[in-house]
Parts: structure tokens; sequence; C-alpha cells
DNA sequence: CAGTGGTCTAGACCACACC
DNA sequence: GTGTGGTCTAGACCACTGT
């Protein structure tokens, strides 16, 4: 029958496929990887329904937890559907982009169109009234500004404004230009956590216009953005504008 | 100290907590409810750092996993963070101050205001090349359209466009108007999974323009999405149309 | 009915952070 | 060291789906 062909599929990919037990990488990630790539490159087709998990761990030689958190990752990857009674089947396959915290500069790159940043201005400055809310500091104390030019293929896409501690800017006028700010900051050892975005829109002023090259009035994308660390505490506050005619935000949902 | 102190917190709301091991609620998922709310509500406050997980399943008389699936749940959420040799401290809220080009929108959020929706129009099309290709039908093939306006505050904010399968519109007009699409599919059987956003923006025509009360050439907010059932099957494409000085989008996301 | 995933238990060992 | 979360095992019973 057809379910018997797919299910081939499975076994097919498993057939060369063992575990490691001396990796450092846990087993069920072993295991959930594993799956992973042979779904996205179609050696497991949409639609092929899995063997159960009790007969899964045990050809892998896996206890069932360990089989169930594979299962689990990959559920939560959105890649296959669980029903209880019925099994466990790989989805139709989708824009697969693990969008997560946006970064316009991996967003770019990873489309390969070659990202540049150009430094506008990096200074110390006094928070006015919005910067010390958004940031959590006091009215008029000193906070770095960035101001920064993204361009794709020689053409600018975005003006970022970003904000932040002062505590946190310990880079120079060189690793701006050379890349993101968040994976800037994640090697400074700033573990992000979460971030509140909100996306808008309206008529580039004037000097948006001219900076962004586009015609006077013109449509733009807005973003602004705080982001925060492990211990809740603001890391960051982007406002940024975006060309709307060459850019858009892409979102990958699930719909847990 | 000072750590004492904030542990007993903890201590506190789980006083008077106990599991209902006849109810048919998972119990994981009771323990971490009840701490979801106690964090929400401050009786938890941000900062605390959580007794070790061992510690805390004896206390509730849990096992282990479960007590850890209970932490998962927060973790997932957003709420605490774990760090291994470290412990389990509930994270700072993220505070949701309202943006500033988002003023109106967040009037209707806080007011907590129930949008109405007017039918425009309700028929039976040919899919055309666009349509044919987001839903996954062929070229000419029937297809159900929607158009819809929605308003809040008695005013528009959003010119809506629905193209969904035929076999999919089970429903009439009354309960278009009723409430939102998603729910009506819902309530259909339809069990929705993953979809793929796209949020621009550009200058209003003129007929969108007149039917969201907005000057000519405004600037709006454009917003297209494809969503998927479980299987993998197209369930809806929106092509939709938003007042961009009434509306914003507010996404927040973790870093996971 | 048989088969599936969902939940739960009571142990064990390991990797990592801090003292 | 000691204490934490991270991983793993080998069972068990239950709830749901399809026949």
């Amino acid at each position: 029958m057809t379910t018997r062909q797919i299910d081939d599929a499975l076994e097919e990919s498993l057939r060369g496929f063992a575990i490691n037990r001396t990796s450092p990488v846990p087993l069920y990630f072993q295991v959930a990887q594993h799956l992973e790539d042979s779904i996205s490159t179609g050696r497991i087709p949409p639609g092929t329904l899995f063997e159960n998990e009790i007969v899964l761990a045990k050809r892998l030689g896996l206890s069932r937890p360990t089989m169930r958190r594979a299962m689990e990752y990959l559920v939560d990857k959105g890649l296959v559907v669980r029903r209880r009674g019925i099994g466990t089947r790989v989805v139709q396959p989708k824009v697969r982009r693990p969008l997560e915290l946006t970064s316009l500069y991996d967003d770019l790159a990873s489309t390969g169109q070659s990202p540049t940043t150009e430094l506008l201005s990096f200074d110390t400055v006094e928070a006015d009234a919005t910067v010390a809310e958004k940031l959590g500091v006091g009215f008029g104390d000193e906070v770095v500004r960035i101001e920064r030019l993204r361009s794709a293929q020689d053409r600018p896409i975005a003006r970022m404004i970003n904000y932040l501690p002062q505590s946190l800017a310990t880079f120079g006028s060189d690793d701006l230009e050379r890349g993101g700010l968040y994976e800037l900051l994640r090697s400074r050892g700033v573990h992000l956590h979460s971030a509140v975005q909100t996306v808008g829109a309206r008529s580039a002023s004037v000097a948006e216009a001219r900076l962004l090259g586009e015609p006077r009035g013109s449509a733009v994308l807005t973003m602004q953005r705080v982001s925060f660390d492990d211990r809740g505490d603001v890391v960051e506050w982007g406002d940024h504008v975006y060309a709307a005619s060459r850019y858009a935000f892409e979102i990958n949902l699930l719909t847990a």
C-alpha cells in the first residue's frame, strides 16, 4: 500500500544512521537533526507516516522518552504533526526560515544580498524622555547612540538608529561596520532573551527619502524594537526606517 | 539574605496550592499554570530564584520529570530562565509601554475594542495566476473570494481580501460578519498549523484611501498571508491593507 | 478491539557554575 | 568540593482514533 511505501522512506533514512554515544551531542538531538535533515532534503517526503515511537526507539537503541524528545523537537519546528491514536506524519514543506529575532543583516546575508553597513554617527548622548523610558535609565543619563545606513547590492535599504546603555557599548566604529549589532552583543557575552517589536508605516520625511534614495513622500516601513537580556534588563532600543519599495518583513509562524 | 527573602515568595505561592490528581488536567500543566499565574500577578516577583527542581517536585508530591516539564513550559513562555549550575530565576517583566507611533493602535488594544466587520463581497470566482499559485489550485479553478472591511470605534482600519478553496467555505455571509475567519475555520474542523506572512508598506490607491478614510497618497501597511493546515494544504490566502495612521503590528518574540 | 501518542514515575549519571 | 540543571533509562497506565 501507499502507506507501506512511504514508511520505507523512513526506514531508508534510518538504515545508515547510527547514534554516537561518545559524542557530547545529546542523543535526542542527534536523532532530531538527522530526521530534520532527511525531511528537508526530501529523503523522507511530506505525508510520510512514521512508525510509532516505541518501535523507532528500539530500532535506534534508545529509550522511549529520548525518542519522544526528538519527536517533540520536530513538532516544535513544525516539521511533523502528531495525533493520538493516529501517528506522526511529515508535514508538507513550506518556506523554512526559522525567523528568530529579526536581524536585517542576517536576513540579507542569508539570501545572498551582500549587505554593507555605513556608520553615520556613533556618539554618547544624554537620554531624552523617550530614550530614558525605553532603556529604563534616568533622564539625562549618558547613553550610546548609533546611526547606521544599511545597504544591499549597493543600494540603501534601511536607516537604523539604536540606543544602548553605556555599559554595553564595548565596541568600536570598525566593529559596527563589519556586521550586525546583535552578533556583536552576543560575542560580548550578552544573553538575548526577548524583544517587543512594532512594525508600522508612514510617509518618508525629506531627509529619510534622500538617505534611502526614494522619491519624496514615498511610503516607508518603520520598526521600533526593545530587546531584553536574560535578567530582563533592556539591551537596546532601536528606531528604524526601511525603504518599502525594497524591503518587507517576512514572518514565519506556527499556530501552536 | 536577599536570596532567602525572595525564595519565600515562591514558598508563599505554593503554600495553598495542591495538585488535583483526579482532574483530567495534566499535573505538569496544573503546576505550570499556577506558577505562571503567580508570576504574572507579581506574587512571585521578578528576580526570584526558585528552589531546585528536585526539592520542588518533592514539595508538590511529583516526580522530577513532571516538575521539569512544568518548568519547560515556563521557559517556553519566557517567564523564567534556567542555567545549569545556577538555578531557575524569574525574568523581569517586559515593559509593554505604548510606542510613539502607535498611540492609536494602543487605544484600540487597551480599551478592549471589539472590532466590527462589514462584508463587502462574498463570491465564487475563477482563480487568476496569483491566486492559483498561492492556493495551489489550477488556473481558472473556482475559489471563494471574501472582501471585508474591519473597523474599530466606528472608523475603518483594514480592508481584508481572502481567498479559500471552495471546499472550505462551508459558511454563510452572516457567519463572516459575526467574528474572525480563523475562528470560523477552526469551528469547521480545520486544524491550523502554520502561516507565512509578509508585512510591507506602500502608498494607498485612491480606492483604498477612500475606503479607509485616509488622505490620498497616504501610507498603508500591507500584509499578505498564506495559512496551512495539518496536512500542509493551503487553508487561505489573504491580501490585506491597513490604515497606517491607525494600526501597527506589535510582535512579541523570544530569542530561543 | 488494537494501536497510537500523552502522561507519569523513580531512579541514574553527567556537565557546568560557584566556592 | 557542592549544588544546579541536562540527559537518559525502563518500565507503567491512560485517552484517543480507527476497525
